[in-house]
DNA sequence: TGAACATATGAACACTTGTTCATATGTAAA
DNA sequence: TTTACATATGAACAAGTGTTCATATGTTCA
Protein backbone atom coordinates (compact mmCIF):
# COMPACT_ATOMS: atom_id res chain seq x y z
CA UNK A 1 0.00 0.00 0.00
CA UNK A 2 1.29 3.56 -0.87
CA UNK A 3 0.55 4.44 2.99
CA UNK A 4 3.11 1.87 4.16
CA UNK A 5 5.59 2.73 1.37
CA UNK A 6 5.63 6.60 2.31
CA UNK A 7 7.17 5.90 5.67
CA UNK A 8 10.05 3.46 4.65
CA UNK A 9 12.62 4.98 5.63
CA UNK A 10 15.87 5.60 3.39
CA UNK A 11 17.92 2.79 5.65
CA UNK A 12 16.93 -0.38 4.95
CA UNK A 13 15.31 -0.94 8.10
CA UNK A 14 11.08 -0.59 7.86
CA UNK A 15 9.21 1.18 10.11
CA UNK A 16 5.37 1.16 11.04
CA UNK A 17 4.62 4.65 12.73
CA UNK A 18 7.65 7.15 11.65
CA UNK A 19 6.02 9.78 13.90
CA UNK A 20 5.59 8.13 16.83
CA UNK A 21 9.49 6.63 16.76
CA UNK A 22 10.87 10.49 16.44
CA UNK A 23 8.41 11.16 19.36
CA UNK A 24 9.90 8.39 21.57
CA UNK A 25 13.51 9.29 20.28
CA UNK A 26 12.93 13.17 21.53
CA UNK A 27 11.66 11.57 25.08
CA UNK A 28 14.63 8.71 25.99
CA UNK A 29 17.26 10.13 27.84
CA UNK A 30 20.28 10.54 27.35
CA UNK A 31 21.98 7.09 26.07
CA UNK A 32 24.88 7.82 28.65
CA UNK A 33 21.92 7.60 31.70
CA UNK A 34 20.36 4.64 30.42
CA UNK A 35 23.94 3.15 30.04
CA UNK A 36 24.67 4.09 33.84
CA UNK A 37 20.89 2.89 34.41
CA UNK A 38 21.84 -0.78 33.25
CA UNK A 39 25.06 -0.85 34.83
CA UNK A 40 23.16 -0.33 38.48
CA UNK A 41 20.88 -2.57 38.24
CA UNK A 42 23.86 -5.35 36.70
CA UNK A 43 24.95 -5.06 39.97
CA UNK A 44 22.12 -6.75 41.87
CA UNK A 45 21.76 -9.22 38.90
CA UNK A 46 23.86 -11.49 40.95
CA UNK A 47 22.80 -13.90 43.69
CA UNK A 48 25.69 -13.78 45.68
CA UNK A 49 25.47 -9.65 45.93
CA UNK A 50 21.44 -9.65 46.48
CA UNK A 51 22.67 -12.35 49.54
CA UNK A 52 25.37 -9.95 50.56
CA UNK A 53 22.88 -6.62 50.41
CA UNK A 54 20.04 -9.03 52.61
CA UNK A 55 22.48 -9.93 55.17
CA UNK A 56 23.85 -6.61 55.37
CA UNK A 57 19.81 -5.16 56.08
CA UNK A 58 19.99 -6.78 59.39
CA UNK A 59 23.57 -6.29 60.60
CA UNK A 60 26.51 -4.59 59.44
CA UNK A 61 29.20 -7.25 58.83
CA UNK A 62 32.90 -8.11 58.15
CA UNK A 63 34.00 -10.18 55.77
CA UNK A 64 34.67 -13.45 56.84
CA UNK A 65 31.19 -13.37 59.06
CA UNK A 66 29.79 -12.84 55.50
CA UNK A 67 31.45 -15.90 53.99
CA UNK A 68 30.38 -17.84 56.83
CA UNK A 69 27.33 -17.06 56.49
CA UNK A 70 26.72 -17.50 52.62
CA UNK A 71 29.14 -20.87 52.98
CA UNK A 72 32.05 -18.92 50.18
CA UNK A 73 34.89 -18.62 50.02
CA UNK A 74 36.69 -15.23 51.76
CA UNK A 75 38.49 -13.88 48.31
CA UNK A 76 34.77 -14.29 46.56
CA UNK A 77 33.39 -12.21 49.35
CA UNK A 78 36.16 -9.65 49.23
CA UNK A 79 35.62 -9.69 45.61
CA UNK A 80 31.83 -8.85 44.88
CA UNK A 81 32.64 -5.92 47.59
CA UNK A 82 34.33 -4.34 45.71
CA UNK A 83 31.78 -4.43 43.38
CA UNK A 84 29.31 -3.19 45.93
CA UNK A 85 31.87 -0.55 46.72
CA UNK A 86 32.22 0.59 43.09
CA UNK A 87 28.82 1.12 43.01
CA UNK A 88 28.20 3.15 46.56
CA UNK A 89 25.90 0.45 47.79
CA UNK A 90 28.22 -0.15 50.81
CA UNK A 91 30.84 1.67 53.11
CA UNK A 92 33.67 -0.15 55.15
CA UNK A 93 34.95 0.72 58.36
CA UNK A 94 38.23 -0.79 59.35
CA UNK A 95 38.90 -2.40 62.87
CA UNK A 96 42.20 -3.23 63.44
CA UNK A 97 42.36 -6.44 61.33
CA UNK A 98 38.94 -6.56 60.69
CA UNK A 99 36.34 -4.17 58.03
CA UNK A 100 32.96 -4.29 58.76
CA UNK A 101 30.80 -3.50 55.76
CA UNK A 102 27.35 -1.73 55.79
CA UNK A 103 24.84 -0.38 53.35
CA UNK A 104 25.40 2.86 52.01
CA UNK A 105 21.93 3.90 50.05
CA UNK A 106 18.95 4.78 50.85
CA UNK A 107 17.03 3.19 47.81
CA UNK A 108 17.75 -0.34 47.71
CA UNK A 109 15.55 -1.59 50.35
CA UNK A 110 12.77 -0.23 48.19
CA UNK A 111 13.94 -1.42 45.65
CA UNK A 112 14.04 -5.09 46.52
CA UNK A 113 10.67 -4.62 47.68
CA UNK A 114 9.31 -3.47 44.51
CA UNK A 115 11.31 -6.28 43.06
CA UNK A 116 10.01 -8.99 45.79
CA UNK A 117 6.41 -7.88 44.56
CA UNK A 118 6.62 -8.51 41.24
CA UNK A 119 7.94 -11.91 41.77
CA UNK A 120 5.60 -12.53 44.34
CA UNK A 121 2.47 -11.66 41.76
CA UNK B 1 29.71 -19.87 36.58
CA UNK B 2 28.83 -20.34 40.08
CA UNK B 3 30.22 -24.07 40.32
CA UNK B 4 31.13 -23.65 43.94
CA UNK B 5 32.56 -26.99 45.91
CA UNK B 6 29.72 -27.97 48.10
CA UNK B 7 32.17 -30.39 50.13
CA UNK B 8 33.67 -27.36 51.33
CA UNK B 9 33.86 -27.90 55.23
CA UNK B 10 32.07 -24.85 56.96
CA UNK B 11 34.38 -25.16 59.68
CA UNK B 12 37.38 -24.39 58.48
CA UNK B 13 36.53 -20.93 57.77
CA UNK B 14 37.17 -18.47 60.65
CA UNK B 15 34.29 -16.36 62.23
CA UNK B 16 34.12 -13.25 64.34
CA UNK B 17 31.31 -13.38 65.75
CA UNK B 18 29.20 -16.28 65.46
CA UNK B 19 25.80 -15.64 67.20
CA UNK B 20 25.33 -12.84 64.36
CA UNK B 21 26.53 -14.90 61.85
CA UNK B 22 23.19 -17.41 62.68
CA UNK B 23 20.78 -14.76 63.77
CA UNK B 24 21.37 -13.01 60.30
CA UNK B 25 21.28 -16.81 58.73
CA UNK B 26 17.56 -17.18 60.83
CA UNK B 27 16.25 -13.75 58.66
CA UNK B 28 17.78 -14.78 55.30
CA UNK B 29 15.07 -14.95 52.39
CA UNK B 30 14.88 -19.07 51.07
CA UNK B 31 17.52 -19.25 48.90
CA UNK B 32 15.66 -19.63 46.11
CA UNK B 33 13.34 -16.36 46.37
CA UNK B 34 16.84 -14.40 46.12
CA UNK B 35 18.17 -16.30 43.36
CA UNK B 36 14.44 -15.18 41.25
CA UNK B 37 15.42 -11.64 42.83
CA UNK B 38 18.66 -12.11 41.20
CA UNK B 39 17.29 -13.27 38.11
CA UNK B 40 14.56 -10.13 37.93
CA UNK B 41 17.30 -7.71 38.07
CA UNK B 42 18.92 -9.33 35.54
CA UNK B 43 16.83 -8.49 32.82
CA UNK B 44 17.60 -4.87 33.82
CA UNK B 45 20.63 -5.13 33.75
CA UNK B 46 21.52 -4.59 30.18
CA UNK B 47 21.42 -1.34 28.10
CA UNK B 48 19.41 -2.74 25.36
CA UNK B 49 16.63 -4.37 27.67
CA UNK B 50 16.23 -0.37 29.78
CA UNK B 51 16.22 1.39 25.90
CA UNK B 52 13.36 -0.69 24.95
CA UNK B 53 11.24 -0.75 28.71
CA UNK B 54 11.81 3.13 28.19
CA UNK B 55 10.65 3.43 25.02
CA UNK B 56 7.25 1.28 25.85
CA UNK B 57 6.80 3.95 28.75
CA UNK B 58 5.82 6.07 26.29
CA UNK B 59 3.84 4.10 23.93
CA UNK B 60 2.98 0.39 23.00
CA UNK B 61 5.54 -0.05 19.81
CA UNK B 62 5.95 -2.98 17.49
CA UNK B 63 9.37 -4.78 16.90
CA UNK B 64 10.48 -3.08 13.62
CA UNK B 65 9.59 0.42 15.33
CA UNK B 66 11.90 -0.20 18.48
CA UNK B 67 14.51 -0.98 16.24
CA UNK B 68 14.59 1.82 14.20
CA UNK B 69 14.30 3.76 17.40
CA UNK B 70 17.27 2.13 18.90
CA UNK B 71 18.86 1.14 15.30
CA UNK B 72 19.18 -2.19 15.89
CA UNK B 73 18.24 -5.22 14.28
CA UNK B 74 14.89 -6.29 14.08
CA UNK B 75 16.21 -9.85 15.46
CA UNK B 76 18.46 -8.33 18.55
CA UNK B 77 15.07 -6.77 19.41
CA UNK B 78 13.07 -9.80 19.28
CA UNK B 79 15.24 -11.64 21.11
CA UNK B 80 15.43 -9.20 24.02
CA UNK B 81 11.75 -8.72 23.91
CA UNK B 82 11.72 -12.37 24.34
CA UNK B 83 13.49 -12.17 27.54
CA UNK B 84 11.43 -9.29 28.43
CA UNK B 85 8.20 -11.12 27.56
CA UNK B 86 9.30 -14.21 29.57
CA UNK B 87 10.18 -12.16 32.80
CA UNK B 88 6.17 -11.19 32.41
CA UNK B 89 7.31 -7.78 32.25
CA UNK B 90 6.16 -7.28 28.84
CA UNK B 91 2.58 -8.38 27.33
CA UNK B 92 2.05 -8.30 23.41
CA UNK B 93 -0.88 -7.96 20.87
CA UNK B 94 -1.02 -9.31 17.30
CA UNK B 95 -2.67 -7.18 15.00
CA UNK B 96 -1.87 -8.90 11.57
CA UNK B 97 1.51 -9.31 10.80
CA UNK B 98 2.92 -6.40 13.42
CA UNK B 99 2.96 -7.27 16.66
CA UNK B 100 2.66 -4.77 18.81
CA UNK B 101 4.44 -4.58 22.57
CA UNK B 102 3.49 -2.85 26.05
CA UNK B 103 4.95 -2.91 29.50
CA UNK B 104 2.80 -5.21 31.78
CA UNK B 105 4.31 -4.55 35.14
CA UNK B 106 3.29 -1.39 37.78
CA UNK B 107 6.64 -1.52 39.55
CA UNK B 108 9.04 -1.05 36.55
CA UNK B 109 8.49 2.67 36.77
CA UNK B 110 9.15 3.28 40.39
CA UNK B 111 12.16 0.38 40.58
CA UNK B 112 13.33 2.98 37.45
CA UNK B 113 12.83 5.88 39.43
CA UNK B 114 15.14 4.98 42.77
CA UNK B 115 17.50 3.73 40.26
CA UNK B 116 17.97 7.19 38.99
CA UNK B 117 17.99 8.91 42.33
CA UNK B 118 21.12 6.82 43.18
CA UNK B 119 22.90 7.40 39.89
CA UNK B 120 22.11 10.82 40.50
CA UNK B 121 22.99 11.14 43.80
C1' DT C 1 61.16 -8.62 64.87
C1' DG C 2 58.32 -12.34 63.34
C1' DA C 3 54.12 -15.08 63.49
C1' DA C 4 49.26 -15.15 62.93
C1' DC C 5 45.40 -13.28 61.05
C1' DA C 6 41.86 -10.54 58.08
C1' DT C 7 41.36 -8.79 53.84
C1' DA C 8 42.52 -7.50 48.99
C1' DT C 9 44.02 -8.55 44.44
C1' DG C 10 45.60 -10.49 39.87
C1' DA C 11 45.41 -14.34 36.76
C1' DA C 12 43.15 -18.24 34.98
C1' DC C 13 39.19 -20.70 33.74
C1' DA C 14 34.54 -22.21 32.91
C1' DC C 15 30.22 -20.51 32.29
C1' DT C 16 27.09 -16.83 30.59
C1' DT C 17 25.30 -13.38 27.51
C1' DG C 18 24.10 -10.27 23.57
C1' DT C 19 24.57 -9.82 18.95
C1' DT C 20 24.71 -11.39 14.06
C1' DC C 21 23.45 -14.40 10.46
C1' DA C 22 20.52 -17.45 8.22
C1' DT C 23 16.23 -19.20 8.15
C1' DA C 24 11.57 -20.46 9.80
C1' DT C 25 6.90 -19.05 10.93
C1' DG C 26 2.81 -16.57 10.36
C1' DT C 27 -0.10 -13.08 8.06
C1' DA C 28 -2.18 -10.41 4.32
C1' DA C 29 -2.52 -8.89 -0.27
C1' DA C 30 -1.94 -9.73 -5.26
C1' DT D 1 -1.42 -20.04 -5.15
C1' DT D 2 2.63 -16.72 -4.91
C1' DT D 3 4.70 -12.74 -3.13
C1' DA D 4 5.91 -9.53 0.34
C1' DC D 5 6.31 -8.46 4.84
C1' DA D 6 6.69 -8.61 10.22
C1' DT D 7 8.36 -11.32 13.58
C1' DA D 8 10.53 -15.38 15.87
C1' DT D 9 14.16 -18.58 16.48
C1' DG D 10 18.42 -21.52 16.50
C1' DA D 11 23.40 -21.66 15.93
C1' DA D 12 27.70 -19.52 16.35
C1' DC D 13 30.84 -16.35 18.16
C1' DA D 14 33.05 -12.73 20.85
C1' DA D 15 32.91 -10.34 25.00
C1' DG D 16 31.78 -10.40 29.78
C1' DT D 17 31.35 -12.49 34.51
C1' DG D 18 32.02 -15.05 39.03
C1' DT D 19 34.73 -18.19 41.34
C1' DT D 20 39.11 -20.40 42.59
C1' DC D 21 43.88 -20.30 43.49
C1' DA D 22 47.99 -18.22 44.83
C1' DT D 23 49.80 -14.45 46.76
C1' DA D 24 50.17 -9.63 48.39
C1' DT D 25 48.93 -6.15 51.78
C1' DG D 26 48.13 -4.52 56.18
C1' DT D 27 47.26 -5.10 61.24
C1' DT D 28 47.91 -6.96 65.95
C1' DC D 29 50.37 -9.17 69.35
C1' DA D 30 54.03 -12.05 71.36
Amino acid sequence: MEFVDENRQSTDQPVMDKELVENVRQKMPDEELLYDLAEFFKVFGDSTRIKIIWALFEADMCVCDIAKLLNMSQSAISHQLRVLKNSRLVRYKKSGKTVYYSLNDDHIERIFELGMEHIME
